[in-house]
DNA sequence: TTGACATATTCAAAAAATTGAATGTTTAAA
DNA sequence: TTTAAACATTCAATTTTTTGAATATGTCAA
């Protein structure tokens, strides 16, 4: 168990661009899709009944704070969760935020 | 181990809510000092080193979310964590994104 | 009462996030 | 090559958030 040091403004910082990239509906049902196994732009787009575009916009959001991670195939990018921080507060919103 | 099924779209964005609260360097760092021991909001000020307005309605509007409770005594109020998540949310901060 | 102190609220300006349409890029198939 | 499919990017309009100054409210002490 740590002394629960103050995290220091930069790192307070990142930490709150976390939460914020993750604190919207559709990134969050994103993450929640993507948990379960990879998924296309196309597929998402599908089970999220938004536009192409949004979707994608979404996407880049959370790659560039590196909570996905995307591999292309062909003309097909994959997404997949790359960040563990992500499904842990996935989870922790599960079990506390949830009814 | 629960089927992990999807969340509702007003769970949804009831949970994204929450984060986006959370998802402000000043409103983490002061859910981090009051982890420790409730503080009133002069203190609070105090360690921001931020105008007296903006801790207060930073403090709002976790209030109005449910993560801090506040309890008046005179003319102080002792602001504390009054939801779980909010701390649960925070270690896996510390454990997931803190460097 | 009156005055000072602690906190809350209002307000307007500035900054950031969201949205979808339009368009660009890359790749595979014809 | 062309064409189309899959995805990414740009853009401008709209909405939301953030900020601090100003001010209001409530409470204690004199």
């Amino acid at each position: 168990m740590s002394k629960a040091r103050p995290l220091d403004p930069k790192v307070l910082r990142r930490c709150a661009g976390a939460l914020r990239t993750l604190s919207h509906p559709e990134r969050l049902r994103i993450v929640e899709e993507l948990e379960k196994a990879p998924l296309s732009v196309a597929e998402l787009t599908a089970r999220l009944r938004r536009p192409q575009a949004t979707v994608s916009q979404h996407l880049m959001r959370l790659r560039a704070h590196g909570l996905l991670a995307a591999e292309r195939k062909g003309r097909t990018a994959r997404y997949r969760v790359a960040h563990a921080g992500c499904l842990t507060i996935l989870g922790c919103i599960r079990s506390h935020f949830s009814n």
